[in-house]
DNA sequence: CTGGATCCCACGCGATACTG
DNA sequence: CAGTATCGCGTGGGATCCAG
C-alpha cells in the first residue's frame, strides 16, 4: 500500500519557462505515472472497450494480478479510468476509460503507431551498432 | 520462464496488428526502451537543438552523469541520436537527434502537450480520490 | 570536458498464498 | 471473480572516484 511514494520533497526550481526539464514539470509527473511497465497497455486496451479485471489479465501477456491491480488503482486515482463493480454472485468489476484518459490515449497511439512502423529500423540500428562496437 | 508464446517463424508481426499486448510486440519494445526515467527528456531537448554533454546535464534537472551517459549511449544504439566528438583540447562531444528520433519526437510531443494542459486535472482527481478513500 | 568503473540501496515487480 | 498480504530478487539509478 505504499504505492504513492511521491515524496517530491524538492522545492520549486527557479525557471521552467515552458521547458519540461525541471523536476516539478508536468512532463516529469506524467512520465512518473504512466512511465511504468503496464499503464500504457491498460489504457490502450480500455480505449478499445470497457473491460473486466480478468479479461484485462488475459489480454495483457505476462502481467501479474498484483501489478494489474496496482496499476488499475493508480490509473483510477489519476482520473484516467473509472471502476465499476457489479454485485453479481462472484463479484465482477469492469473498468472504463475516462474522457481525460481517452484524450491522453490519442497521443499515446501516435507513439504506438511509430513503434509498429519504425521499430524494425531501431532493431537494425542496434545490430549495426553492436557489430561495429566490438561486441566483446 | 516463457509461457506458450506463439513464436511462429516468419511474420509474427501480423498477429500483433491491433493487438499490441503480446510480449514480443513493437509497443512493448518501445516502452522498454524509452520507458525509462530520462530518454524522453533527452530526446525532447535534442529536438530543440544539437547539444553537448555538459549542456544536457545542466538542463536536465537531477540527472546524474552516469545516467546521462548510459541513456545517451542507449539512444545512440537505437539510432535515435548520433554522437559527434570534437577533438578539442578538453574533448567536447555533441549529440544530435536523427530523423528517426525526430519522427518519434513528434508523437512524444503530443504527450507532453497533454501533460502541460491536463496534469492539473490529474492532480485534482488524485486529491479527490485520496479524500474519499480514507487516507489512513 | 566526457564518461567509464564500483559500490550499494531502494523499489518495481513477479511468485505464491489467502480472503470475501 | 477480484482482489490483498507477504516474501524475495533483479536492477534502475544515485554517489563517488578515476581516467583520457
Amino acid at each position: 500500500m505504499q504505492d504513492g511514494t511521491f515524496t517530491s520533497a524538492g522545492h520549486l526550481h527557479e525557471t521552467c519557462r515552458g521547458d519540461a526539464y525541471a523536476r516539478d514539470c508536468p512532463t516529469r509527473q506524467l512520465l512518473d505515472r504512466i512511465g511504468d511497465k503496464w499503464s500504457v497497455l491498460i489504457l490502450l486496451l480500455l480505449g478499445e472497450e470497457e473491460m473486466r479485471f480478468s479479461r484485462l489479465k488475459q489480454r495483457i501477456d505476462g502481467i501479474s494480478q498484483k501489478m494489474l491491480s496496482h496499476t488499475l488503482r493508480s490509473l483510477e486515482r489519476d482520473g484516467l479510468l473509472t471502476r465499476h463493480p457489479v454485485a453479481t454472485v462472484p463479484v465482477t468489476v469492469s473498468y472504463r476509460i475516462t474522457p481525460l484518459g481517452r484524450d491522453l490515449l490519442g497521443a499515446l497511439r501516435m507513439m504506438i503507431d511509430w513503434a509498429e512502423t519504425r521499430m524494425s529500423e531501431v532493431a537494425a540500428a542496434q545490430a549495426r551498432f553492436d557489430r561495429e562496437r566490438v561486441p566483446a
